[in-house]
DNA sequence: AAACAATGTTGACATCGTCAACATGCAGTG
DNA sequence: CACTGCATGTTGACGATGTCAACATTGTTT
């Protein structure tokens, strides 16, 4: 039912009216790339002003562009949110993937890719709140769809992969990939909201920190029970 | 322009003009209770608009006020928001202690605190994302933050008791709280937001249930190791 | 009764999202 | 090359919004 759909993105250096990269047919015209540039724009201007406080009209003026110029591109405020989400879900895709490599123990692996996870929402702020924020939850298209099932697919993988390895109890992948992102996610959002500001233990500690210490305590929770020897040939 | 000029508009049941029940000191005049009255059309606006969707002018006339009026009782749109957020975590505090009543075993005390958590999160939903907008959380004040603190505490304090029962680990009770909150929050807010509506594992679990699984999931993560007793099934 | 503070109203202003109409430049067709 | 069509960008307008300032009303206090 999932398809790992294909999620573009271009990066976002700034083009210039002749040469545009790779464009799939039809952007760049009279200013370069005014839906990059917008796109990008608008991310600025949400990590100052809030994602409430942005206005397509301010991120118009930032890219030079009359107020009505963004019609072009978006159908609507709310949809170039939804369109800078999907791109950050993609870009978190990427986050998540590349913080496996090179990390051959599951358990740590597993580990790290919360890490990841944490280190994007906090990294990449703006963009994060974005991704999930109300407004956007209740316009998201297909697409946006996609990408979120992507992320979670992903966990999954990243957990069945600790299943064969012995990590973890057998079954229940889903379950746990359900428990995995919602810790990660809420830590994320309680940290980014400043909600746990006051309380010592996440005060002192970093956000990765924070990541680390929820994913072990998850991974205890649904590793193989009380195997009393640990014989299990370090590999 | 509907003629309102004529906009004496005295509230129906305006009887309890004289007699406010218990009232500290100096609300209630003209109108009755143009706070309170104001506070719950907000949130009623908010289940149908959305938190950015909302309109103090809208709230106004609800109320059947003229446009500024609110700005007697509120200093600005975003402060209205956060007062609103303060009352939820007030409700949502007495909703956690509540849940707890009558239920002697601790583990499933917890369990139940989680769940109403989570119902909270369903049935409120449009306060609870009042309480966790991103606009909200950039104006919070040290009234807010306390309320939050307090719901934290509760956590943690749910958990003491579990830790004197021996059923979890000693020690590290505030990381425990840290990790049970996320996990309720995140996956509180991942359901609100639809984004596990495509996964099959919580598409056909009713919300609550995904509460049980996230806090039997921590639970087995924390909990005293090998007991050899029986272990509870979750169904 | 008179002064005062609390509460509510009217009017104004800059700004916003969006629509409609118009202008401009590229790409293809003859 | 002229012509045509489409993609892109601009100008102008409209109603609505948040907020400020000035004014009006009402209950309370002196």
């Amino acid at each position: 039912m999932l398809t790992m759909s294909t999620l573009f993105r271009y990066k976002s250096d700034m083009s210039d009216h002749t040469t545009i990269p790779d464009n799939p047919g039809k952007i760049a015209f009279h200013h370069g790339d005014l839906r990059r540039s917008l796109l990008d724009a608008t991310l600025s201007l949400i990590a100052v002003n809030g994602v409430q406080g942005f206005t397509l009209r301010e991120a118009a003026r930032a890219a030079g562009v009359s107020h009505n110029a963004p019609y072009r591109h978006f159908p609507s405020r709310t949809h170039l949110l939804v369109e800078l989400a999907i791109e950050g879900q993609g870009l978190l895709l990427d986050a998540l993937k590349n913080s496996g490599k090179r990390i051959v123990d599951p358990r740590e692996r597993i580990v790290r890719v919360g890490m990841a996870y944490m280190d994007f929402a906090v990294k990449h702020t703006a963009l994060f709140r974005v991704m999930f924020s109300s407004d956007v939850a209740r316009n998201r298209t297909s697409e946006l769809k996609a990408a979120q099932d992507a992320t979670f697919l992903h966990f999954e993988s990243e957990l069945r992969a600790n299943e064969q390895a012995g990590v973890i109890r057998e079954g229940a992948i889903q379950e746990h990939a359900l428990v995995g992102w919602s810790a990660l996610h809420g830590a994320a959002m309680l940290i980014l909201d400043g909600v746990l500001d006051n309380t010592e233990v996440a005060a002192h500690r970093k956000p990765r920190e924070i990541a680390r210490l929820v994913l072990e305590s998850l991974l205890n929770g649904i590793q193989q029970p009380a195997q009393p020897e640990k014989r299990r040939s370090s590999k």
